[in-house]
RNA sequence: GGCGGCAUAGCCAAGUGGUAAGGCAGAGGACUGCAAAUCCUUUAUCCCCGGUUCGAAUCCGGGUGCCGCCUCCA
């Protein structure tokens, strides 16, 4: 059994190996930092995070690097606008990336390159293409020549020709041809700009990638993902400058996720349709925003709605319900040496059914099929036996920790409870004490006290559980 | 015009040849100081038409509808 990923550079599903046995080196495109991202933007940012921590379930050591776009026209004119410089806006930005990336629990990076930090590498790469005939300069602005690059549109599957004809653009009448796309722009007044061998300028959008991807994991990497919107011309081009300048395959996988759509529409920020990241994760929780980001396919769009969060939400506390009973289970029932191997055995075939659909391309929702299977088997089976066994407790939450670690939908590794459990369990004793003596307004009391602090109590016919309010 | 995707129960969503996972909501039941919460059980023949096949949601042809890329965009 293992992994298949869709490439989108052949449109098949293949089997994924890694050119070094054990290794991978993954570039995913991150944001530009102008602004907040917004909830469509966490999309890849949430599934790469989980496909990363999938490789690294299966004992691959993955180098992953996203970059950091803080030059470019949004960069300058939002700059403009607020009144400070691009670097200023592109660290507040990226201050503000971290603080929400990190709230929704996607893991750092190995590497976040910037491009204002590889001006160097990247006009290395640009002097490259212009030595081997790919790109040529106008009046201090380089541009890549597609014409000499003959599998441009490899990616999109389309033609130079094709492309052309179906072109919007306004052509810039200096170009050879309209596709010919900017590797460095000369420098405007008011403009941040660096020396180079064509005069003070800066680098285009899509040199910085292949740049940056080639001096953090070399000439010829694994996997590549970002937005299906960036296939095109973006990763195309990315692949022309790199493949022109090195004469050696790029990316081995490439892979896109769908969009996020809000009422069925692309979310994006200039149809003005979006929720920041910030606010999606302040009104629902993070991991209700991640179950959500998982329960579709990565390449099919999904519809983000106040429903469809709300949907999540209430998956996300029926895993914590049963997680928490597990817990109370295990401190409160006759722990015996009885055999359950039924359990056993079915919890085994629920993992690897989980595994086999994590290796089909990443299926993230039928794998949530399984989780919930097991959700069931639990809570039937705490259920159903006074006298638990303790290889079926245990292999019940070893199989939530292995795929929390993957999926981050139950915040058992990365939300450490903060929460004083003795403290709680001496009000929860307190407040039996006052039920027993009937004194249900200090009960009351007591619980609203809680549930101020997000402690949700439950009486059963058990014992009083205690769980975290997401 | 070129390229590509999607259409499965009230909602979300897996499933690519053998009689349809899972989640949410709904209904019934259990538990309970009322309540809440929780747990259990339960709910579909897969957009339409035609074809291939012993057998299709799953393959082929046609149709309808929706969406995306070809311009900055995750």
């Amino acid at each position: 059994m293992s992994l298949k990923l869709y490439n989108d550079l052949t449109r098949k599903k293949e089997p994924f190996v890694p050119i070094v046995p054990g290794k991978v080196s993954f570039y995913s495109c991150g944001p530009t930092v102008y602004d907040y991202f917004h909830i469509g933007n966490s999309r890849p940012f949430i599934v790469f995070d989980v496909l990363r921590r999938y490789l690294e379930s299966k004992g691959l050591e993955v180098n992953f690097v996203q970059n950091f776009t803080d030059i470019d026209d949004k960069m300058i004119n939002r700059a403009n606008d607020l009144g400070i410089t691009v670097n200023e806006l592109a660290e507040k930005t990226i201050q503000d990336y971290f603080e929400d990336a990190d709230a929704l629990g996607i893991r750092r990076a190995t590497h976040y390159p910037r491009a204002t930090e590889h001006i160097e590498n990247i006009i290395f790469l640009v002097m490259t293409l212009i030595e081997k005939g790919h790109a040529y300069e106008i009046e201090g602005d380089v541009y890549f020549q597609v014409s000499t690059f003959p599998e441009y549109g490899k990616l999109s599957k389309q033609t130079i020709e094709e492309l052309q004809s179906g072109a919007r653009i306004n052509v810039d009448e200096r170009k050879k041809n309209p596709l010919d796309f900017a590797l460095w722009k000369t420098h405007k007044p008011g403009e941040p700009s660096w020396e180079s061998p064509w005069g003070k300028g800066r680098p285009g959008w899509h040199i910085e990638c292949s740049a940056m991807s080639m001096k953090y994991l070399g000439e010829t990497i694994d996997i590549h993902s970002g937005g299906c919107d960036l296939t095109f011309p973006h990763h195309e081009n990315e692949i022309a400058q790199a493949e022109a300048a090195t004469g050696k395959e790029f990316v081995r996988y490439w892979i896109h996720n769908g969009y996020l759509l809000i009422d069925k529409e692309k979310m994006s920020k200039s149809l003005g349709n979006f929720l920041t990241a910030r606010a999606a994760r302040l009104k629902f929780s993070p991991l209700a925003i991640r179950l959500f980001m998982l329960s579709a396919h990565y390449r099919s769009p999904i519809n983000f709605s106040e429903e469809t969060l709300e949907q999540a939400k209430a998956a996300v506390e029926r895993l914590l319900n049963c997680w928490s009973d597990l817990q109370h289970a295990r401190t409160h029932r006759d722990l015996g040496a009885s055999e359950h191997s039924e359990q056993l055995q079915a919890i085994e075939r629920l993992f690897d059914s989980y595994i086999e659909d994590m290796d089909d391309d990443f299926n993230t929702a039928g794998a949530l099929g399984s989780v919930f299977e097991v959700v069931r088997l639990a809570n039937n089976y705490l259920k159903d036996n006074l006298v638990l066994s303790l290889d079926v407790l245990e292999k019940i939450e070893s199989f939530f920790k292995k795929i929390d670690d993957v999926m981050g939908i139950m915040g058992l590794t990365d939300n450490e409870q903060h929460e004083d459990s003795s403290e709680i369990e001496r009000l929860i004793s307190e407040r039996n004490q006052a039920r027993k003596d009937r004194n249900y307004a200090r009960a009351d009391q007591i619980r609203d006290e809680l549930a101020d602090r997000g402690i949700i109590l439950e009486d059963t016919s058990e014992g009083t559980k205690w769980k975290i309010q997401i």
